[in-house]
DNA sequence: TTTCCACAGGAATAAAGGGCGA
DNA sequence: TCGCCCTTTATTCCTGTGGAAA
């Protein structure tokens, strides 16, 4: 019979929050170049003056958005010296804010107080503009807008609207920064010319950490979470590798060793050692296709399991319209549902693709053939259909995955 | 060089869903 | 409550694309 009690027992940190998400270190390792000129394009904004609208751009994991942490609290700490200065920053994460209207209608609830925020839904989008624009100028004074993974937007009316706004006279009282964080370095050319140059006034690339750099950001980040020595030597270097395979993600490298802590803390283990590393991979790769999987919609998780049912069958890659059979063919007898179109397919083979869960290629094979895409699963197929098993039960759909083992 | 295949993906459109004012 | 106005998502229709073959 165990006891359920919750008691303190070994642990390997001092300070676990150091290796989060949303810990800013006293210093940035390795990003003084960026830092420089991120700095320079702020700088206007200490006088009171309207900066530059900026776009930064660089691989995931390479530090733009703890760069922005980090310069926009100096920049807030150092306004207050200031009497004839407020400065304030707004920082919206656009993942699963596609469009304009949504984001416009975050920002402004993000101005406001809880009790009175607007619905997502319902206003005309001059309207949302309209609120924005008055929240803004009631604010007044320095606004830095941040707006972080840039490229999940559909559209940019909302990337002209703010930044124009204060050439097209839809503010007084504030003047706004426009900041923008993208990973997807092509995203820049997406938009419309009158856009691109108004948002990239100042366009900043953040180049990808090597293991040595790497390395350095994840010692700096040891000294504060870990007490000393209780790493292994290859602890850091391991992590720091396998960082740099996943092109140079500081925040996977600090993942990966906070994993590697918590599996030491909850085995008693007194050292966190290489072992550690590798099973937290493991763990943390499952957890994330599991995690995506699980935010899928039931249709999307048919072309999921349409697409393992055919690796099962060792006929991957396979082509769309192959794919589109089995869906088809899944939807009508395991789910009961009407199949969506093949072009709704085509779309969300892109999406899923972006997710990590597929590859594409692309081959042509002229008059003979065409061109045509394929797809392969990137997982190992045992983990997503695991992940598959777990959500299938709540749609109720019976997909005895074992048939095509 | 031209043709031609098979799909990719753009554009217009419809349908569903929600808040607002009268 | 109803009509209005809006977004979002899927559908329909269709043009664009790149390289192998003629």
């Amino acid at each position: 019979m165990g006891s359920f009690d919750f008691v303190r027992e070994y642990s390997p940190y001092t300070n676990r929050e150091a290796l989060l998400d949303d810990y800013t270190p006293d210093t940035l390792v390795g990003r003084d170049d960026e830092l420089d000129e991120y700095h320079g394009a702020l700088q206007p904004a200490i006088y009171g003056e309207q900066p530059d609208n900026i776009f930064l751009y660089g691989k995931a994991g390479v530090g733009k958005t703890a760069a922005t942490r980090f310069l926009l609290n100096k920049l807030e700490d150092n306004a207050e010296a200031y009497d004839d200065l407020t400065v304030r920053t707004e920082i919206i994460n656009c993942d699963g804010l596609n469009s304009s209207y949504r984001v416009a209608s975050n920002l402004v609830n993000a101005m406001r107080d809880p009790s009175n925020h607007i619905s997502e839904t319902g206003y005309s989008r001059s309207q949302v503009y309209d609120l924005m624009w008055e929240e803004l100028d009631a604010n007044g004074g320095i606004i830095l807008i941040v707006l972080d993974e840039i490229d999940h937007l559909k559209d940019d009316s909302i990337l002209y609207q703010l930044s124009r706004a204060r050439e097209n006279e839809n503010l007084t009282e504030a003047r706004i920064g426009l900041i923008g964080i993208s990973n997807d370095l092509t995203f820049r050319d997406s938009l419309s010319p009158k856009v691109r140059s108004s948002l990239c006034e100042r366009a900043i690339s953040f180049s990808t950490y090597d293991a040595n750099e790497l390395r350095a950001v994840l010692e700096q980040r040891e000294q504060v979470a870990f007490k000393e020595g209780v790493l292994t030597d290859d602890v850091v270097p391991l992590c720091a590798a396998f960082g740099a395979q996943e092109s140079g993600d500081a925040r996977k490298a600090l993942d990966l060793l906070l994993k590697a802590g918590d599996l030491a803390r909850e085995e008693n283990d007194e050292e966190v050692t290489e072992q550690h590393v590798r099973r937290g991979r493991e763990l943390l790769e499952r957890e994330q296709v599991a995690r995506g999987i699980a935010d899928l919609n039931d249709h999307e998780r048919l072309v999921v399991y349409a697409l393992a049912t055919l690796e099962a069958e060792d006929d991957t890659p396979a082509r769309s319209r192959d794919i589109y059979t089995r869906y088809e063919a899944l939807a009508d007898t395991a789910a009961g549902k009407d199949a969506l179109t093949a072009r709704w397919l085509r779309e969300h083979l892109d999406d899923l693709a972006m997710l990590g869960i597929l590859d594409v290629s692309e081959t042509n094979e002229g008059s003979a053939g065409g061109k045509y895409r394929e797809y392969d699963l990137q997982q190992d197929l045992a983990v997503v259909l695991d992940a598959l098993e777990e959500t299938f039960e709540s749609m109720g759909v019976h997909a005895s995955v074992e048939d095509y083992l």
